[in-house]
RNA sequence: GCCCCGGUAGCUCAGCGGUUAGAGCGGCGGCCUCGUAAGCCGUUGGUCGCGGGUUCAAAUCCCGCCCGGGGCUCCA
């Protein structure tokens, strides 16, 4: 009898010989995990299996298996309807999945995918069994070219196994490695969200193909909640938010692509965002420096970023020189560290830079706020000893957690990514210095008790590093944070320090930037508030809408009172109505409306209003001025 | 960069060979003196992305360019 846990956590037991399928309930798991490899539910148990579980949507591995599955049916789909259409490939990805057909320079039309869609249905209908054969690959090639699939040919003459795996669903067979579902019929809710064209292998010198994006549930239910997600997402769009609030625009036909102009209120919302952000800084140990839009293109060379970076800078020239317009801060936060001989006692020295860079960024990975070519990173230099690498990356992330969290995000994910231990030749610096510093970054991952996910082969080949993924509020995730150690730039520059010993020693360097880029961030707060941006960052805080024309005087005067308390506001005077002015005032986002009238007046009161919320009430200004305070305390704990 | 799709008023969009290019919102002017998400009337907005070509006639068809959107083995 071998263990078998389920999804819900019991266990079964299951007679060896015996399918999995046929033990289990009815309806229950996706896919097999056996001793960690993946398998299908049809394969028969065996004796020496130790840890078997079974996975359902809930897992990883479950969702990626359903998804995987839900790629063929479409592929099935696609071949009843266009026969002629030649198979690529097919994969899960992050939120659902897609397949690659070359159709000799057609496009899928909206009918098309529409029909698609149906066939995908009818397939599920049939509850195929879903088969899993193994073959030889000369076999499986015969196969392929009788079925006239040049593409799978090719990938077939890559594999170097002897035998390949196929699955054969009705009349449709795929190579593949699987696992994949029992049946068709175990995809319940099924969902073609676009089509796009992709390269042959993703690359430009390939067939262009046609690839078909969908996704799938278990429910009915999830289906809806997922596109419901997508819709809301569509909504937010940061582009469309910074227009219709006034906060930023880009000209792009006029002023060239991949820039910004920040409007008013989309300045003010960052100079409240770096204002906090320099005192932060300033309040954890950092110094604030500025340094220069462009330098002699010998200083990158000197930095090596010529070399490996040459295709993103703008380069220009001057009295004979070459100038570089700069892609990065790091060369002159060590020429301010370099400006004389440091000590032992006084590192860690941290620099902190709201510094605008220039990055030639491929045209087609433009995006809005998200992707530009000129942005300011909220970037930081530590100079420290090796002893003192730990402490400085714990310092690091606790700094993170702060800021991050006063912007609202409180959940992450984390990546460590380390060499690859089986080329330590790729890297720059000793093994040995590798193995201290990948330990200290581990260390310091560990006393913040965070879970991290170790990619080892991912480090630059200038050092280990720690990526940071946020998570917004559509559970959409964001790479923002990165901590990245540096024995490159050191080493180049000849960056020491006098040890206790008055002996010359190599500093440790340490790259890091929070936010990231500040347009990027912003691009990306817009769209986790849908545009009701804090109310200590939004450029608007208070609205006061008088009842009419009759009370403007009794409106200014409390316009008066808050200003001088240092809050952001604003009267709106015109002569339209009531209604129309809340409304106005609730699509702008304004967080607090202030309603004045005859009653107000009489009272020497104001009604407030708090945006999306309604009318909390009548009270004084002296009370609401309390309240927006205890709101803005946060200030004192950083 | 490459592929597909697109660019018409400040915004959202209609018009897709045939009068002087339209609508809603916004802006402006007036009326209403108004109580928590659109009061009424009037009016102003346009190198139809840029350049070239076809045609008696081009926003409309063709070519080139610029810009945007969706993508480009989801590994970042």
């Amino acid at each position: 009898m071998v263990k078998v846990k389920l999804p819900d956590g019991s266990i079964l037991k299951v007679k060896a010989g015996r399918k999995i399928l046929e033990a289990l309930p009815k309806g229950v798991g996706l896919v097999a995990k056996v001793d960690g490899e993946l398998k299908d539910l049809s394969v028969e148990v065996r004796k020496d299996w130790k840890i078997v579980e079974i996975l359902d949507f809930e897992a990883e591995d479950g969702k990626r298996t359903y998804w995987h599955t839900s790629a063929h049916i479409l592929a099935q789909a696609v071949k009843r309807l266009f026969p002629e259409a030649k198979l690529g490939v097919g994969p899960a990805i992050e939120n659902g999945f897609y397949y690659d057909f070359d159709l000799d320079g057609k496009t899928f039309t909206k009918e098309d995918l529409e029909n698609i869609e149906k066939e995908a249905y009818n397939i599920i209908g049939e509850n195929l069994p879903i088969e899993r054969m193994e073959m030889k690959r000369e076999k499986a090639v015969e196969l392929f070219s009788k079925l006239n699939e040049p593409y799978k040919i090719e990938l077939l003459k890559e594999i170097q196994e002897e035998k390949v795996t196929i699955y054969r669903q009705g009349e449709f067979v795929d190579l593949c490695r699987g696992p994949h579902l029992p049946f068709t019929g175990y995809i319940e809710a099924f969902k073609i969200l676009g089509v796009s064209s992709a390269y042959w292998r993703g690359d430009e010198r390939n067939p262009i193909m046609q690839r078909i994006y969908g996704i799938s549930f278990p429910s009915r239910k999830q289906l809806e909640e997922y596109l419901k997600i997508i819709r809301e997402a569509r909504r937010r769009d940061h582009r469309l938010l910074g227009q219709r609030l006034d906060l930023f625009s880009m000209p792009t036909t006029i002023i060239g692509p991949g820039l910004v102009l920040w409007h008013p209120k989309g300045a003010l919302a960052r100079k409240y965002m770096e204002d906090f952000l320099r005192e932060i800084h300033i309040k954890n140990g950092y110094q604030i420096v500025y340094t220069p839009q462009i330098a002699y293109i010998d200083l990158w060379r000197k930095s090596g970023h010529l070399e490996y970076y040459k295709d993103m800078m703008y380069i220009f020239e001057k009295d004979g020189i070459k100038h570089v317009v700069k892609p990065m801060n790091c060369p002159f936060h060590i020429l301010i560290y370099k400006s004389k001989t440091r000590s032992y006692r006084e590192l860690p020295i941290r620099y902190f830079e709201l510094g605008t860079v220039s990055r030639y960024e491929r045209s087609g990975t433009l995006h809005g706020l998200l992707r530009v070519r000129n942005f300011t990173q909220d970037d930081a230099h530590i100079f420290c000893r090796e002893d003192q690498l730990e402490e400085e990356i714990v310092n690091v992330l606790t700094l993170m957690e702060k800021i991050l969290s006063i912007f609202g995000f409180k959940e992450y994910e984390v990546e460590l990514s380390t060499m690859d231990p089986d080329n330590p030749e790729k890297y720059m610096g000793s093994p040995i210095i590798w193995n201290h510093a990948q330990r200290a970054l581990i260390q310091a991952l560990e006393r913040k008790g965070y879970r991290y996910v170790e990619a080892a082969g991912e480090a630059a080949f200038y050092g280990p590093k720690i990526d940071v993924k946020l998570v917004d509020s559509l559970g959409r995730r964001w790479q923002c944070t990165t901590i990245q150690v540096d024995f490159n730039l050191p080493e180049r520059f000849n960056v020491t320090y006098m040890d206790e010993k008055g002996e010359k020693k190599k500093v440790v360097m340490i790259h890091r930037t929070i936010l990231g880029s500040i347009e990027r961030f912003f691009g990306i707060l817009v769209e986790h508030y849908n545009g009701e941006l804090p109310l200590w960052m939004n450029p608007i805080q208070v609205r006061i809408i008088p009842v009419s024309d009759r009370y403007t005087d009794y409106a200014k005067k409390i316009y008066e009172e808050l200003r001088v308390s240092n809050i952001r506001v604003e009267v709106d005077l015109g002569l339209e109505t009531v209604a129309y002015k809340v409304r106005r005032a609730e699509i702008e986002r304004v967080p607090y409306i202030l309603i004045v009238g005859r009653r107000e007046e009489e009272h020497g009161t104001i009604s407030v209003r708090r945006r999306r919320k309604g009318n909390l009430g009548e009270m004084t200004t002296k009370e609401f001025i309390r309240m927006i305070d205890e709101k803005l305390k946060w200030k004192e704990i950083i």
